[in-house]
DNA sequence: CTGAAAGCGCTAACAT
DNA sequence: ATGTTAGCGCTTTCAG
């Protein structure tokens, strides 16, 4: 049996590049850099041992000189399965992955799944691998782990994704960049619709408001609303789930059998509540107009009948979250550079944005 | 207005964790990397000053003497929405990061969506930001690119996902690792279950077997049970759609309304072929038997009536990915290292595993 | 068990 | 326009 080789296969390093093209390693680095400075002959020269070698800079090489690697961490916790097959973040991360390569940066997801995970992550964001990071789906004890402490004591630039939810006890760090959809002023579009469409008993199905941000805000929009005009509330929880839709609009129907729209907090959970409503005779939008929020379209536009919804730019908030942070990076102290003012939300401060939704009609309100 | 300070943040360094417990970089270097030889009284004072610095080792400067980084890309080809969206590649891919997570190794996930991404990805993958790539749903024109040539030539420890489709003109690289589910074993079993009932006409509704390997392999699996039987081959060609697969069943039930059963090669699509079954007034399973592949159990256990289909041990198959990435790594020359033979299908040669797969019995066949 | 010194591959002054 | 030099922060012989 022949032993395995274990030979390293060398790459090819500039000096390699520079002694076959007969000039200096500066000279190389100048062209691989895109300087001026060099003669356009010695370009060419310089680019096709390049390519003939195969060289590639070693960025470990790079870092270490100019601190910087042109990679962004895109930081998500994958609570079960849920977030991966979620449209959402697939919009989201195409909007900073598309943004972050206008700029030659490259987006590197990681996921936290296990408890064992974050401080391996922490030590790859504190580890020089990026030039900063987007964080989602945090929840409010995730951020005092080694990865909120790496973040803050290495100044590493980051940008959150939803507004912090703080609790009791939580260190405010006033400088911490975030963007979110503007929750709060959506859910007012929708039940506003359906007040303009002379509806008296709005009822609401909500998120889990005391673990999402974005479930409180929309039912704090929805109580906005209807606040002013002293109709009763209905509130029904759920979770976020398809069935949990059903069910709330099951238990909302039992208890206001007279109620005669409903906003329910998630395109999701309006499927599910359609369903409750068909299996229960009840017509809509004739009997019970119902609004949806998210404009999934897989889901929006395929209920029956199609779903009035409030629409947030997705991919847009990505975007944002991008720059946002490529921003960040030019100023690592993390000093004051509000970029826009939340329309609603009393958010904490620093950086932030928040994005507008607006309405689409469809059939069911 | 105050100027905005933009002095970076000094990171402490090793240097300073050893001026601080006054010892010696070599002995700082010793206790983060766990080495015996150092004094346990040393080791804890030198922990305690690493974390009141909130000291983090640079990876580039590790890394470019050690040659390693401990991390894996993972390289998905993203052809437009579609991948995120897949339960099957999240399960994939969370068995990579626990196989990953267990040799201690931080999973980073790349998309190539445009034609720049290439060439971005590539120097990310050849910049030694990673120590090898496991590469999915790379089409055959993408292997041609910028990315195979600097997994070539730099001898990056490398691991495919899915069969390679190999058209003319390509060149074979026998050293390439590849691991794939048993597509073609997994159809075999679904077609001779049909068979084992006693059903007589078998159709099959196929994905684009021109373009994905899969569905060449699953095709395959059809013809080779029907072969023996000599019963007719009933085959219509649809794209993995649920409504490919409604359209496909709608075409076979017009040619051949005497069919009894239907292979149908994805719970997707198999779903959509329940529903023109239903529409069409056929019974399943009593009038067509139906059979479909991949056992999405958020599809094959809620239609009506839930889905007999193939399942395949996703997590498991991400995790031998991983596996033999690792094993690559020690190997980087890419010598022979066969780690198992597929049970059937007839593969390019190179280090490969083809897992199993076995029908789970629902109510549809 | 610990320290000194060399060097990984690159960029950034500083010369020329 | 190009070359020389000095590190960046770490691991790794090699001494002691």
């Amino acid at each position: 049996m022949v032993l395995t080789q274990r030979s390293h296969v060398r790459r090819p390093t500039l000096e390699d590049v520079a002694r076959q093209s007969g000039v200096s390693k500066s000279t190389v680095s100048r062209v691989i850099n895109g300087e001026a400075r060099v003669r356009a002959e010695v370009v060419d020269r310089v680019r096709r041992v390049i390519s003939e070698l195969g060289y590639v800079p070693n960025q470990g090489a790079r870092q270490l000189v100019t601190h910087r690697t042109n990679a962004v961490a895109v930081v998500a916790a994958q609570p079960e399965n849920r977030l991966f097959i979620d449209p959402f973040f697939d919009l989201l991360l195409r909007g900073i992955r598309r943004e972050l390569a206008l700029h030659g940066a490259q987006a590197v997801l990681l996921f936290l799944e296990e408890p064992d995970d974050y401080a391996r992550v922490a030590d790859y964001l504190g580890g020089g691998h990026v030039d900063g990071a987007i964080l989602f789906s945090l929840r409010p004890g995730d951020r005092h782990d080694r990865l909120a402490e790496i973040i803050d004591r290495l100044g590493l630039p980051a940008v959150f994704g939803g507004r912090p939810l703080l609790r009791d006890g939580d260190p405010v760090r006033p400088g911490q960049a975030h963007v979110d959809g503007d929750n709060r002023g959506g859910a007012r579009l929708a039940v506003q619709h359906l007040v303009a469409l002379g509806r008296r008993r709005i009822a609401t199905v909500t998120g889990p408001y005391d673990q999402e941000n974005s479930a409180a805000d929309r039912l704090a929009g929805y109580r906005d609303v209807l606040r002013d005009t002293g109709a009763p509330h209905l509130v029904e929880r759920a979770d976020y789930t398809r069935q949990g839709g059903a069910d709330a609009m099951a238990a909302l129907l039992d208890r206001h059998p007279g109620l005669d729209a409903v906003f329910v907090a998630s395109d999701l959970m309006a499927s599910g509540a359609l369903q409750t409503l068909r299996e229960r005779g009840r017509r809509v939008p004739e009997d019970v107009a119902v609004v949806g929020f998210d404009d999934l379209t897989s889901i929006a536009e395929t209920t029956d009948p199609p779903l009035t919804t409030v629409h947030q730019d997705i991919e847009e908030m990505g975007r944002l979250m991008a720059r946002l942070l490529l921003a960040r990076e030019d100023t690592p102290d993390g000093s004051p550079q509000r970029t826009s003012d939340g329309p609603s939300d009393g958010a904490p401060d620093g950086p932030s944005v928040i994005v507008p939704t607006r309405l689409v009609r469809r059939a069911s309100a």
